[in-house]
DNA sequence: CTGAAAGCGCTTACAG
DNA sequence: CTGAAAGCGCTTACAG
């Protein structure tokens, strides 16, 4: 076989490191691999030609013998410019790939249509080999990629999975703890009729908030509503404007993402609607831009960059086929600013805002 | 030689086609890569069967032979949280990231420390024949980056670069037309005492964008001086308050990044120094945050998504041995919101504040 | 048009 | 402790 002449420097080989010590090529890799059956002057030897050649092993190589390709994979069911707009799924990422980083291990990250394009992604890079295993995000109820994965025995994790699915390692996103303590801040306010703005219901994470909100409004004698969105803005300020025209109108509305409670921050201001006097509005997530805005934002904050890594760690852990280590993250925690206070005609006393500047401390 | 025992399915080879259909694996290979050298009749047959059977190339095997891994690079010498907070960085990476996963070709993705630690990548990933083409951001001057992948002959491509650097394709990121723009708006307000806070000088983009500005100024009879920061909130927070304490202060302050252009504004509203009337406040690209924080911000957009995806384009043209595509991306727009206006004493009239909710249209 | 074979650069039992 | 060899799953010149 002729192979394409390359451009530009030729990478070294175990067989050139082999002819250089003498020695044969398995003997080059047992030294290299820290294996036993080479003496330890030739293992010296050996790592020294290594070193000074600038060797590092072909990593299509290894994977073809090792049957390992050293990536993990993540593919996602969002908008294209969802990594763009969503501080979530940054945050997530930037936790992943610190962690995988640090162990050299690639990511094939791919952005698809729905949950069927997720699930060819998966079987498709399981078939080529191209990733020892994978992150689930996004977990829907009946999610088909549980079934598959396990099926195609390839290891998963879920992030910010809602509770345990099939036989796969969960790490919880926080979203009941959230929701809870968001309602407990607007019912200790004194808000008794409490909307909310959810995401897409068919995000099993979605629904446990929903369920969660409604055990939590009932529990405190409070009472509400949920609509549903695409987690867009418009859809999000869309929401708002319904919410806002019934009567009785909420003294109150939550929202799933910061993009809708800007979003729904927007067609208060529009309709002329004081927030907090008139509206409290809450968000999850608390990305920079909850501090930024006028009013700031109450949100919810979860330590999102701790569930990549976390996740990203106990996959490397199932694919190497150690134990997963133990999930250890930040719990959620409520951060109180101007836009909640007690509902209109309340005696309570008013929540000062925080001072104009918690930005320039957070970077 | 003894495999592992793999758990799951397994998954069928040429090999195995190769035996279904009767032919050799040869015939197989040059069926399934849509190759002269089989007969219609055989190639359908075989393709038939590799799409019954699920068949898909082993990555490893196609790049061991090929020498060709199927993934680009791109190694970055920024804060581990960047991609959380830098807006830039996750529009780019979304850009990027939909060209890459379009083509099937994965993303080499990696934080490090510095440039030495972005070349070790780099070379890293040449000699583990990792990637087959690298994206380089946030070009140096003097980048040694830039020899390194010539020398090696890894394919690279710049993004965001300044302009021609050495015999790589460069994709400008707009900084020129972008300060231009800002500095035409503020002029044109009346300011003639202009100061910027920049980001960190070794850039190169950020040394265009001081040559620039101190053209554009120069060119307009106005004056001003520049700080730079290494782009953390905290430094475009520490740069403002040093920028309004000297004497005469600036009417106006010209942000290399949103981050840091909302941490000047909270400096200046702590300092009880309003904006836009007694200080002006004008940013670079455009996130979301521009648009939702009081006063809103005048804001360099600049098509971030639009850079990545073309960059990603052209590397792989690159690798293909295909000629690069031409360069075509949304020149840069200066928006003009509500923290820009004539300095004090002028009489122009004030512009209106845009409707509250721009955000609603946006995602 | 088709088959048999070599080769990509590793890993790893198996003999010496 | 060391070497020779087979094998991972492809691609591709070379003979027929």
């Amino acid at each position: 076989m002729v192979r394409r002449q390359e451009p530009g420097r030729r990478r070294p080989t175990i067989a050139d490191i082999a002819h250089k010590a003498g020695v044969s090529k398995g003997s080059v890799s047992y030294a290299l691999n820290g294996r036993p059956g080479v003496s330890e002057p030739t293992r010296r030897r050996i790592l020294a030609i290594a070193e000074e050649t600038g060797w590092h092993p072909n990593r299509a190589a290894r994977a073809l013998s090792a049957a390992r390709s050293g990536a993990c994979g993540l593919a996602l069911a969002r908008p294209a410019r969802t990594l763009a707009y969503e501080p979530f799924f940054a945050e997530l990422l930037s936790g992943i790939e610190a962690e995988l980083s640090a162990r050299q291990v690639a990511l094939m990250l791919q952005i698809v249509e729905d949950v069927d394009a997720e699930a060819v992604a998966l079987r498709r890079w399981w078939a080529e080999r191209r990733v020892d295993g994978v992150l689930l995000v996004d977990l829907r109820v009946d999610d088909p990629r549980v079934p598959l994965v396990e099926e195609l025995g390839l290891p998963a994790v879920i992030v910010g999975g809602p509770g345990p699915t099939g036989s796969l390692p969960f790490f919880p996103g926080g979203d009941a703890i959230g929701v809870c303590q968001i309602v407990e801040h607007l019912v200790g306010l004194g808000h008794r009729r409490i909307d909310r703005v959810a995401g897409s219901p068919e995000f099993a994470h979605t629904q446990l908030r929903t369920e969660v909100f409604e055990e939590a409004l009932a529990g405190a004698g409070a009472s509400g509503s949920v609509v549903t969105t695409d987690y867009s803005s418009p859809a999000g300020a869309a929401a708002t404007r319904e919410l806002l025209a019934r009567s009785p109108a909420p003294t109150a509305i939550v929202y799933d993402s910061d993009l809708m409670a800007i979003a729904g921050l927007g067609v208060a201001q529009e309709m002329g609607t004081v927030v907090p006097t008139e509206l409290s509005i809450a968000s999850f997530d608390d990305s920079l831009i909850c501090g930024v805005v006028r009013p700031s934002l109450t949100a919810c904050a979860r330590d999102v960059v701790g569930y990549g890594a976390q996740a990203a760690r106990a996959l490397i852990s199932l694919v190497e086929n150690e134990p997963v280590p133990t999930y250890v993250v930040e719990p959620p925690k409520l951060v109180p600013r101007a836009s909640t206070g007690p509902p209109a005609g309340t005696v309570a006393p008013r929540r000062r805002a925080r001072p104009p500047s918690p930005v320039g401390a957070r970077a």
